[in-house]
DNA sequence: CAAGGTTAGTCCATAAAATGGACTCAGTCC
DNA sequence: GGACTGAGTCCATTTTATGGACTAACCTTG
């Protein structure tokens, strides 16, 4: 299967992975989330190649997770924000910060820090229950593919017949 | 910069992405999270190929996000099971598919309900503050790398001096 | 008891993607 | 006029991924 057509694959999953799954999207969204927004800085901080990162940015542009928007005329500069569907990431980008700074942080470089405005306090955000407001972690839910809305058998997704190109 | 190197680096958010930054592992964490775990189980769901599903399994074992059990003898057969590291990605992951049912749900495809075991309701966790309890967005937070625990000017993440190998 | 099935892989030749270093282009600063 | 800036492009090389065939050890069915 090559890489562009998980996008069009019917999981959702999947086709979030087409925009986030590869080595320098999570990394450049965190950078975003950190109010990056140029080319070079972007370049720089993370160290990949310049092909490589316009690349990305293109990906991320097409998939409506950025857009480019002109800060200078003559010459024409162009800087990325995040439009709205990429600042709805904020949980994933939040979720994978904790994670790493849980399993990862070498006691050197600096975690990051994120503060919430209204009350003023540094934290770490946390996964809860809209219903009852308690925390949640992996074993406090039942996770599973709602079998009722179409005709795959239960636990199928991706392609059904993976023999077909 | 050679892949297996962001492993190696101080942010740990490089880190994480070296484990989550590719094509299949997220997808592969989605499963093992609606409780998929055996080799051909995952290859027939996602369509990847075995020789890239055995380097990704090795990957993450490798990174003791997942453990490979026995199951059976005579032969061995070995399951992959999260590991208590691995079950702390579940805010990732499902962040993930909160954001790929918002915007790349088809209508088709069923989507992942998750169940809160304890209130028993059918749930989209959400992000709050451990502090005052609100909902949290990209916009209430405020996020920044901390300046003071390192030598590091502000904002350089990823190698300082880029041009070294 | 032989044929076929199951499970978890490995092997290999080909295809796709990433890399890094040099180069471009338009304009600005001194 | 020369160096610098910002945002890229170009290209040859290296690294990864792909898919299809194959293996090994058992088990099941007829």
């Amino acid at each position: 299967m090559k890489w562009e057509d998980i996008s069009e694959q019917q999981c959702s999953v999947a086709r979030s992975s087409a925009v986030l799954g590869d080595r320098w999207s999570l990394l450049l969204l965190s950078d975003f989330f950190l109010g990056v927004r140029r080319f070079d800085d972007f370049q720089q901080r993370l160290g990949l190649s310049r092909t490589t990162l316009t690349n990305r940015l293109k990906l991320l542009e097409d998939h409506k997770v950025i857009k480019r928007s002109l800060y200078q005329q003559q010459p024409a500069r162009y800087e990325y924000r995040l439009t709205a569907k990429g600042r709805d990431l904020f949980p994933v980008i939040s979720a994978l910060v904790t994670w790493g700074d849980k399993y990862y942080f070498d006691g050197l470089t600096p975690p990051i820090i994120r503060t919430h405005n209204a009350c003023g306090h540094d934290i770490q955000p946390v996964l809860t229950c809209p219903e009852c407001h308690e925390a949640l972690d992996a074993r406090s839910i039942s996770a599973r593919e709602r079998p009722e809305s179409s005709r795959l058998p239960p636990l199928e997704r991706g392609p059904v017949n993976c023999s077909s190109k």
